[in-house]
DNA sequence: TAGATTGTTAATCGATTAACAATC
DNA sequence: TAGATTGTTAATCGATTAACAATC
């Protein structure tokens, strides 16, 4: 099947553009806050130092709508535009793998909520661990993982384990079906085609402290 | 002062070279697990699914010496040369402003110490959460947070706090002689030429995750 | 020696920015 | 109308990749 032009411009954002996503939102919601109806995508990226046809191309992929010369966008139809595109309002279930000191810190934070990653479980090998709750979500054993993932049909995995583990633990993902993996690891993850790894590299971005720092 | 050609090549190093560190960092080091005492780029290449000419260059920068052709380069020599240019020998002081879930997590997490970065306090707004401790580190009211900066000379804060109070934040922590910025709330910060904001926008990888799930 | 590997120079690729005509 | 703002096409910029001569 071909896509070249399928009608629809998903396939049109870049990486970049999509995490750009986020701030047009938070931007939209203030102007919303302050009771503006539109807003120009050349206030838009003043806000938040962007270029503004950058921001004019990115809204272009993703809004319904053309923006009106002099008066800009629709600033609710805008915002249910990027939440559409983001997926943030239909929920998505995840998992957390590695119930260390980060990936408990993962399952206590809530604001995961308001972007639609609703974490249900967390698995570990540590039976110091296992049998715990966090934040209401409770911490199985690693070899509950695999059924639980089939049960429900977890489509997201989230990896806050050891790299010495990280490789297996995405392949058993892979297993049960699963289609994103967010990793917390320091390693590439080999997984096949058609199951997206986001990378989430603390260490990468500490490097670029300490270096700062070190001058 | 001219900074064309000094010597050291400190500057050459693009931030995208300087994220994939941390990956060369431990993969020389598997290999020293191993017994190996020279590593060729190729092979650091396609362990890492990079391109060698790309790996070769990131070494060049801050390898040293240059690498034999056959054998390649010596992997205690470029291991210590990673970790001096990443800093993470000396010891660098950092506070946690903005002690929610996401921040005491952060505050839980050993594994910061490994690359360099200890985490000496945190503060909060809220009376609820100030006076307690998390994994030894005190969390103090935020009107202590100037004070304890310019006593202690904090090069880094760590930014947890909601994206309302972020720039307040970053203000504040730029008057006490901060020279870097770990920013985990979804906005721009504005600061002055000379302070580093890296941005950790957990949000903006959700937007991908979620994305391709919702395809 | 032959071959793996290096480092450099040139080509490619992709994202951002600039220029400009169209429009409310 | 005039001017702000839009969307598009072309130019720029920077990072990655390819080609290739040099070397252990």
């Amino acid at each position: 099947m071909d896509r070249k032009n399928t009608g629809d411009k998903a396939d049109t954002l870049t990486i970049q553009a999509l995490q750009r996503m986020p701030y047009y939102l938070h931007c939209l919601e203030k102007a919303k806050a302050k009771g503006e109806t539109t807003i120009s995508a050349t206030s838009i990226a003043n806000e938040l130092k962007l270029n503004d046809v950058l921001v004019r191309k990115d809204i272009a992929a993703v809004c319904s709508t053309k923006g009106k010369p002099k008066s800009g966008f629709p600033v609710d139809e805008l915002i249910s535009d990027i939440e559409d595109y983001m997926g943030i309002n239909d929920k998505k279930e995840a998992i957390i793998v590695g119930a260390g000191s980060l990936g408990r810190a993962l399952l206590g934070n809530r604001e995961f909520e308001e972007y639609g990653l609703s974490i249900t479980a967390a698995f570990d090998i540590n039976n110091d661990i296992t049998g715990r709750t966090v934040n209401n979500i409770p911490i199985f054993d690693i070899s509950e993982m695999e059924p639980f993932c089939v049960e429900h049909k977890i489509p997201i995995g989230i990896i806050t384990a050891p790299m010495e583990a990280a490789q297996e633990i995405a392949d058993s993902l892979v297993r049960c079906g699963i289609r994103a993996i967010w990793n917390f690891a320091l390693v590439r993850l080999n997984v096949p085609e058609g199951v997206l790894v986001q990378n989430e590299n603390l260490a990468s971005s500490l490097a670029m402290l300490s270096h700062h720092i070190t001058k």
